[in-house]
DNA sequence: CCCCAATCTGAGATCGATCTCACATTGGAG
DNA sequence: CTCCAATGTGAGATCGATCTCAGATTGGGG
């Protein structure tokens, strides 16, 4: 009832000073009954109390960050928020900082190095208290030292980089793209197409044949997926052919068109196709609708990523599902786990200070439906 | 090159202090260079420039914040930001709030009056420039003129408030609903359904066979395409019937089947389908799917909101389309207008402050595709 | 009765940027 | 030469919360 302070009373937000000459006491009394320390006198206590309800008094973050170095704002850096993924991812992120009473700051990048260099300067002015990154570079992560540099954890997010000292949270992508291999392979395909995304700037330096198995060092979704796409065929002693895998850039509709369209050129034609993300997996099931392409009859098909028109369609796709939600609540979770860790070194030369490279794997699920079905 | 302090040189950002001791000027005279105010003669403005590269000095905004009262960030409050409306909308005003130099921190309210609340309180202790808000309930704004209390712009989107002094950008659903079920009269079609949905506290008094016109008071998007749905019957002279109209809650994807499944029983059976939002298009598609009731053929569907599987699905969903995006830009534009307007009153008793209950419609379109056809 | 510890309180410093104000300098006009 | 305006500069206050420290008051044990 009477915790608002009125609309007509005075004129700005109430401040200690106005709680401390409310009730009696000096500046340093009322911020001790309501930091909770140091001595104060049961009298001192109620009279304090009682002047922040009656004000409607909440302390002013700003100041207090000023004061603590501490601003209770985690910065959210991701190629662009209106993507499922990074708006899934986002919600996560945002439940586990609602529970640790944090509130967080989105910049979206475009996959623009420039763009990534503007945000996470903005964000340390900001002052905030971590960073989850999903870097436009694994390579070149400079912007992200800049960020340890100044003693503020960083969890990178979908995308590992090379750089040991960064926490990462990926899916498992390299060995749930081989079980969906295995998969079809079971199912009799011995020609399987892989169809994936890439940046611009960054071509996948592929080496077919060649399968690194490394778990340490810069790594993509797309890239690890290929790496799955490889084992399975290795293990099962099938061929890799050049023709029946390609990339096109994330941001080109008819790039991704084009490559669809490539592997199905190639001679014999595949008999199933892998689209490694959710962006491949419309434009093949697009393509393939159009041409009038039976699936599974004619073409298997499984996708990555699960997405509500995968099971509105006919077939209903079988797909591998992360989950974008849990992937954002553990780095969440992981970047908190930093801020509360007490040895956070700072920006003493010797180490990049908070992350221990801790990489973190949220598991996928594979959702068999009838888009994948014996080969011909 | 040399813009970078060098990650190992010393312990905390510079700050402008340092500028100025490493220039040799007081503070004050940096903060003139900086601030491009007051005299300053060539040679100190040289040494400051120069400091300040070498040092790589970047003003901190929490400072200039508690200095100035503006902190250049601004809050958007929605109910789920991994929605693709709200993660549309964000990322207008995320480009906004770039072109302007202003950030964006997120809170979800589940719908939530309780989370509303809070999420309001937490910004502006954070002192938010100004706030973006799809209000919980449009009939008590009694945590919006918490805001505009505190001098602080409000810009409500997709919901309008029955309190005037807020501006607010919607759709117009309306309209657009009224030419869309226009169409399907055209078709031929006489018994058409609507399909819209409410939140759980909100049941909708929708007084069916009165068409409320007003365009001045509350108004939450479903129950304005509930309006165009009623004009347009009574416009082409058609009978409202009470069983063809169906609402049920958001967040129950199992109380939308219900409502579909219910008009579906009618006697005789609606012709056509109107489904008020994404949600509900979904749930009516898979439910005449899954009845094997031929679109349009048996019956027709038209949609509000396009989502990526309307084209994907056969027959193609015919759709009102609104752009998120351009909402989301069309509410940060009208924050940052009400942010940069000189007659900012504050919180004199008088009027509420900011915003003089503007109301921008931005513009559907509708989509003509395979779902609607001509009634048998 | 004295003294020391425990308890309680407030003045003032601090964080960093910005702005006011008072105090120098110039220069040119009279 | 004098005077005033224009120009240039720095000391210090300010925003609000928090914390240190010194001082004050109480109580109980010796």
């Amino acid at each position: 009832m009477a915790t608002e302070p009125g609309a007509g009373s005075g004129s700005r937000r109430p401040s200690l000073k106005d709680v401390a000459a409310r009730a009696g006491v000096s500046r340093a009394s009322a911020s001790r009954v309501l930091g909770g320390y140091g001595y104060s006198s049961q009298d001192v206590v109620d009279r304090v109390m009682a002047a922040v309800r009656e004000l409607g008094y909440e302390p002013d973050r700003v100041a207090r960050t000023m004061r603590s170095g501490k601003s209770g704002v985690i910065g959210f850096v991701c190629a662009d928020i209106s993507d499922a993924f990074f708006s899934g991812a986002m919600r996560g992120i945002c439940d586990v900082a609602l529970r640790e009473g944090a509130q967080v700051i989105v910049m979206n990048t475009d996959d623009k190095p420039g763009q990534e260099r503007d945000a996470t300067r903005v964000l340390l002015s900001h002052k905030v208290d971590g960073v989850i990154i999903t870097p436009v570079s694994v390579r070149e992560p400079a912007h992200i030292d800049a960020i340890t540099g100044a003693g503020v954890p960083v969890v990178s997010l979908d995308r590992q980089l090379s750089d040991i000292g960064i926490d990462s949270v990926v899916a498992d992508n390299e060995a749930a793209t081989e079980r969906a291999i295995h998969h079809l392979i079971g199912l009799g395909h011995r020609r399987i197409a892989f169809l994936g995304s890439v940046q611009r700037e960054e071509p996948p330096v592929l080496r077919v044949g060649k399968v690194r198995a490394n778990v340490v060092g810069p790594s993509r979704p797309s890239l690890d997926r290929a790496r799955g796409y490889l084992r399975a065929l290795t293990a099962a002693g099938l061929p890799v052919e050049r023709e029946l895998i390609a990339f096109a850039p994330h941001d080109a509709p008819d790039g991704r068109l084009e490559a669809v369209a490539g592997v199905l050129a190639a001679e014999p034609r595949p008999s199933a196709l892998f689209t490694a993300d959710s962006y491949m997996t419309r434009s093949a099931f697009s393509l393939l609708s159009e041409r009038g392409i039976a699936i599974p009859g004619e073409m298997s098909l499984i996708g990555f990523d699960d997405l509500e028109w995968t099971t509105l369609v006919r077939p209903r796709i079988s797909v591998v599902v992360q989950s974008a939600y849990d992937m954002g609540r553990a780095a969440a979770d992981q970047l908190f786990a930093q801020i509360a860790r007490p040895d956070a070194t700072g920006t003493d030369a010797t180490g990049t200070g908070a992350g221990r490279g801790d990489r973190t794997v949220v598991p996928t699920r594979f959702i068999e439906r009838e888009s994948a079905g014996a080969a011909p």
